[in-house]
RNA sequence: GCGCCGGUAGCUCAGCGGAUAGAGCGGCUGCCUUCUAAGCAGCGGGUCGCAGGUUCGAGUCCUGCCCGGCGCACCA
């Protein structure tokens, strides 16, 4: 790529120019490259000058001129300056935007994408409790992680995507208790939801499935046994109409990680047993302390309770040890920010166990669900709650995950539920779709013409002149940073910024320059910048979890003006 | 009280320490006999919460303060 490119060129510029500023030629920062936000100021850019200078002894001006002088000539620079404060700017011939065209056209689909790098790397994400369908709470860590999931991909990581399900403890035995009332009531057998059970008619559902299915005979038999059963019966429904939902979503999950199973392994106590070893764990007041204080965190936190019983932070220590054995070099957590609380404490336990793969936390904010402005109810336990299988009967997948990756993780959100299925710019989902199903219409078009799609090789590309159309091409040719930096800083939203700033160059592209003429040779050329322009549209919404359509229809009978979402206040 | 996140245009938000801070929406003006107007072009709109500091350079980093959200369990 042409940043490899200037960064060796500047690189050996300064290197000679070195003894001359009187710098330590073997002790150089790699100079940095940048597109310069005006375009007066050229088409890349590098601050080495303004660096350096402190370290020179000399102005920074003075030091970019004895730099830019050493500058060894390639045939991609036209032109070089000196300029503002001593940034020097590089002036490109339009060859490299060729290059990086024929680049985009060759790579196709994989354009945008790394070579592996053989480190592997874990997403840990949704791990909602089973005890009932999603709701839509969980529909941004839904996103977030799975397209997080997808950048790594994509920035040469092996990832595994897993889903971590809480079926110990209190809650749970409280959905079992719930469950299992409702199948007794089915029978006629008195019996009651507990007081702080889970009321919501999806229990009785699954209360009914599990009659369906064994009839009346675990009414007489042993009640800790039915127990037991009911909450194993009951796990296996939830959790597969949890993976019904997600498929919807088009998330996908590697791995389904089981709580209990910590439990039952003894890994739980093998994981108290280590901090214990290590002098990180100590008695107090009947229970087992951690001490987290020691790694920065505000109080000791409590593994083993006084009743005997693990905490949930207990468990965790015992999954973030059997993530470690499984060899992963990163462990990334996404969390809802109300439970920031808990970073420290599992940093802490972390250390203290001597894991070594870096654990992340991607901690987002909450989401706020609207009705046309007013606040859409939901509490879980009063069974009245939207789940996100409504949601997405209501908006649809792409549009939801769209939605809830147009923000940074760190700004909350609100979700108009109302405003996200109109077709506007309100919804922008719809706009970057757009664009790739027009150039879709185009190629079938061409098709049809008799126009084939050309082989990278053969496009006259030197016919695109107009501004419209190397604003695109530069567009496009942004895509591979802006994917390097959204995997690195675990920012899936700056790939949805990015999207509709290449649908933006499109449209423009679109409405100034016509693609399909009478000039065949032109038409050959716009049409392959289109079809590049399609290829990043569609690249970047599949990481995003959003489809590329091949066409969209204009919505029913619309005159001019009232077309959906023009004229809706 | 402590911790985390936020405070940028009328509204909702982008903005990897760089040069003259951006987008969408809303408002106003234009553009469909031609490849999808779910589109394009243009106009107006800013003490980047406040005060210090670091830096050649701060919306971006540090400190303090103000305002808002969330969290501070032997709950999950």
């Amino acid at each position: 790529m042409i940043q490899d490119t200037l960064v060796r060129l500047v690189a050996d510029a300064v290197a000679a120019a070195a003894p001359d500023l009187g710098l330590d030629a073997s002790d150089l920062p790699p100079p940095e490259i940048s597109r310069p936000r005006q375009k007066e100021h050229g088409d890349w850019s590098t601050n080495v000058a303004l660096v350096l200078a402190s370290r020179a002894g000399k102005p920074p001006r003075a030091v970019a001129e004895a730099v830019a002088a050493r500058l060894a000539g390639a045939d991609v620079i036209r032109d070089v300056e000196v300029a503002g404060p001593g940034f020097i700017n590089f002036f490109l011939d339009r060859s490299w935007l060729d290059d990086a065209l024929r680049e985009i056209l060759s790579e196709g689909d994989r354009y945008g994408r790394v070579p592996p790098l053989g480190q592997r790397v874990q997403v840990e994400f949704v791990s909602a409790n089973p005890t009932g369908p999603l709701h839509v709470g969980t529909a941004r860590n839904a996103a977030i992680g799975d397209s997080l999931a997808n950048l790594l991909e994509a920035a040469g990581f092996d990832v595994e995507r897993e889903y971590y399900f809480n079926d110990a403890g209190r809650q749970f035995d409280l959905f079992g208790e719930s469950v299992e009332a409702r199948y007794l009531q089915r029978f006629g057998v008195p019996a009651e939801v507990p007081q702080d059970g889970y009321q919501g008619d999806y229990v009785a559902d699954i209360a009914t499935d599990i009659a369906a299915e064994v009839g009346d005979s675990l009414v007489q038999g042993d009640p800790a046994e039915r127990r037991a059963r009911m909450i194993r019966e009951a796990v296996e429904r939830t959790v597969a109409g949890i993976h019904r939902t997600l498929e919807r979503f088009n998330v996908r999950i590697d791995t389904w990680f089981s709580e209990v199973t910590l439990h039952q392994t003894g890994a739980i106590d093998d994981a108290v047993r280590r901090l214990r070893d290590a002098g990180f764990a100590y008695d107090s007041e009947g229970a087992i302390f951690f001490a987290s204080t020691r790694f920065g965190d505000d109080k000791d936190r409590v593994l083993i309770r006084s009743n005997g019983a693990p905490t949930y932070f207990a468990a965790d220590c015992a999954y973030v040890l059997d993530k470690a054995g499984r060899g992963f070099d990163r462990l990334v957590y996404v969390w809802g920010a109300d439970h920031h609380g808990s970073v420290k404490r599992l940093e802490a336990a972390a250390q203290a166990l001597g894991v070594r793969a870096t654990v992340e936390v991607v901690l987002y904010q909450l989401v706020s669900f609207l009705r046309a402005g007013q606040p859409a109810k939901m509490s879980r336990r009063a069974g009245d709650f939207i789940s996100l299988d409504e949601l997405l009967d209501e908006v649809g997948s792409d549009a939801a995950r769209y939605t809830l990756l147009t923000r940074s993780s760190d700004s909350p959100l609100d979700f108009d539920i109302e405003l996200v299925t109109r077709q506007s710019m309100d919804n922008p989902v719809y706009y970057v779709q757009y664009a790739h199903a027009r150039v879709a219409s185009l190629l079938r078009m061409a098709l049809q013409e008799g126009i084939v799609p050309l082989s990278p090789d053969d496009v006259p590309i030197g016919r695109l002149v107009e501004d419209g159309e190397l604003e695109l091409v530069r567009k496009l040719t942004e895509f591979p940073e802006v994917v390097a930096l959204a995997g690195e800083i675990l920012a899936p939203h700056r790939l949805t910024r990015y999207a509709e700033e290449v649908a933006a160059a499109f449209h423009r592209f679109y409405s100034e320059c016509r693609v399909i003429t009478e000039d065949r040779a032109l038409t050959e050329a716009r049409l392959a910048l289109a079809t590049a322009a399609k290829t990043v549209v569609a690249t970047a919404l599949s990481m995003l979890g959003v489809s590329a359509p091949e066409s969209m229809e204009r919505v029913d009978g619309a005159q001019e003006g009232d077309r959906v979402g023009r004229d809706v206040v």
